[in-house]
DNA sequence: TTGAAAGCGCTAACAG
DNA sequence: CTGTTAGCGCTTTCAA
């Protein structure tokens, strides 16, 4: 380590007290312009840099957010932190990205130490394996702001930012019956969410209405992002001639068995994905998807949790819906 | 927030001293099994975790390290993060995401709060826009353990881990020469970084090796992820029989445009990418592709960060190449 | 408008 | 093995 160059180095250097220089550094209105200034150009010219520890340490915040999410590598969970990101920014605050790799017990190790104040809010998406809420809950009590967005909690009362489940669950259904699908199958990792159920109510209450019960064969598990046995296990024999994908991940399996199996699309099987990205374009056939309004999404959630870090008392738990959109392309074409 | 609990609480409670709790939460071989016991069950009970702040103010050190990264929502840096991340947890280092967004001034302000020691050691590999080092040889100086991967500061003598950029630039074009090809483009961004650089000398340097100068019409550089016009202009009128795509967000533009003009994909136009990514198994054509091992590169970065961060004085800034290698599909078959 | 002094929660000498 | 003590670098009263 070369210079250490401290708040009281500058406080010596300049005749000053050291009080003067954070009060000069933080803009205070208590300082003079004239003071400032010197102080300012000082710690420029030396290239001082505050030690965060030692402010948060006693000023009781870290100007900083937690993001947990479950993985990077996806266009959703990408777009998300861009979106939170230029809120931060604006706030003048850090955004840190944990990863819990969909994985329970890594997500209670993160939110554990959260505990101690390390960050001042927290933005969450749950790990597909977490289908139990005490770590969140033990959070919550201590009076952490947090806002979920996408995957959130369904038993626990908190800020949440979502899109309309339900109801694209339902559309995506309809819009595959109406391209004359009779036999759907839902395609989805073998643990997931409260958000991945809401869908599944709308995929399961659009059959109903059409009189269709939903039988367990329907429902397509996948263990992992590679799992190829049972997706083509699932679709032989033309057993289904609509297909609903959960995830991003599972798009690059399907199109593999079905090049394989020569099942073609949308001819005998119609595709839609719950996931939009830039490759559906190109694919063969295109995709047609679900296009969620991930930057927004990241976007108003940070916005909420801002509100709930500027005032602590009046934690609100609102619970704010985004609308996704169908873009349809060739794989569902009648 | 509810409990405050700290060390002193449970000293008092306890009825020891406060550097008796420290220790024993620490493990530390002075204090005895018993006591250590006692001490962690009080706190486990009443769900104490330590001040990150304090610790790390009077410590000097954080047990975090920073990973600087242009950006999400690709596969190569995911893999990346997922490999760093396996060997930080062995090390119980944590560690923060910071997210450039190929920006030179967003990546300058990141550098510049790590002066201040909010981290042990950072993981980096440099946005699109960056060239000029200041930032990085001021940091260096400061004496923090900092390790670059993929895309480094050619001009700066520092631990680095790197592909065969070189080899693979020659070996890709080498790969089209054998396929037939004879005027090869290769796609890259407007901006772009000192690995791009290699690899372009090894395009350069197959080219001349073959007695085919290169023109610089053969570069088609693309101002942002979606600039269909630059490609599509470039090779209109079968101008280019083969075609190296440098970066994952240029393939899908690319296909778009070759869909557009009905520019077929092998027969008029070899296509190599420069990342492999899982949908390159089912575009049609499938797409030849270049693996690079991004995990690998993750663990041996963080693997040589904790190296110099744990013996800091013989800072030997060795530079590791890791081998890439091409995967053969249709998008170049003969 | 500036300064003195206290202390955030923890760790690290050093004594005992 | 345990305790005492002195800060880490900063912010924040409170006094001047």
């Amino acid at each position: 380590m070369k210079s250490k160059i401290n708040i009281q180095t500058i406080a010596k250097a300049l005749g000053v007290s050291t009080s003067t220089v954070s009060k000069a550094l933080n803009d205070s209105y208590e300082i003079s312009q004239e003071t400032k200034e010197r102080i300012l150009a000082f710690a420029q010219q030396y290239g001082y840099s505050p030690n965060p520890y030692a402010s948060s340490l006693r000023s009781k915040k870290s100007k900083t957010i937690g993001v947990v999410i479950p993985e990077v590598g996806n266009s959703f969970f990408a777009a998300v932190i861009k979106g939170i990101e230029s809120v931060a920014r604006k706030k003048g605050y850090h955004v840190l990205i944990y990863l819990s790799n969909e994985s329970f017990a890594k997500e209670q190790i993160i939110l554990n130490e959260f505990q101690s104040g390390r960050v001042d809010g927290i933005l969450m998406s749950l790990a597909l394996e977490t289908n139990a809420f005490g770590h969140v809950e033990k959070l919550m009590e201590k009076g952490i702001p947090t806002v979920f967005f996408d995957r959130t909690p369904y038993s626990i009362i908190a800020s949440k930012v979502v899109t309309n489940d339900f109801e694209l669950g339902y559309h995506a259904t309809q819009h595959l019956l109406n391209k004359g699908c009779q036999k759907i199958a839902y395609l989805l990792h073998r643990h997931h969410q409260g958000h991945s159920h809401q869908r599944m109510e709308g995929f399961r209450q659009a059959l109903a209405d059409t009189q269709i019960q939903l039988l367990p064969s329907q429902l397509i598990y996948c263990d992992s992002n590679v799992d190829n046995i049972s997706i083509t296990s699932a679709l032989q024999q033309g057993r289904f001639d609509g297909l609903i994908v959960s995830a991003e991940e599972l798009v690059t399996p399907l199109y593999q068995v079905c090049k394989k199996q020569q099942i073609s699309i949308p001819q005998q099987l119609k595709v839609l994905s719950f996931c939009d990205f830039p490759l559906a374009t190109v694919l063969t056939p295109t995709l047609t998807t679900i296009k969620h309004p991930a930057f927004q999404m990241g976007e108003t959630a940070a916005s909420t949790l801002f509100k709930q870090i500027d005032k602590p008392q009046g934690l609100t738990n609102e619970v704010i819906v985004l609308r996704s959109e169908i873009i349809e392309r060739e794989s569902t074409q009648g």
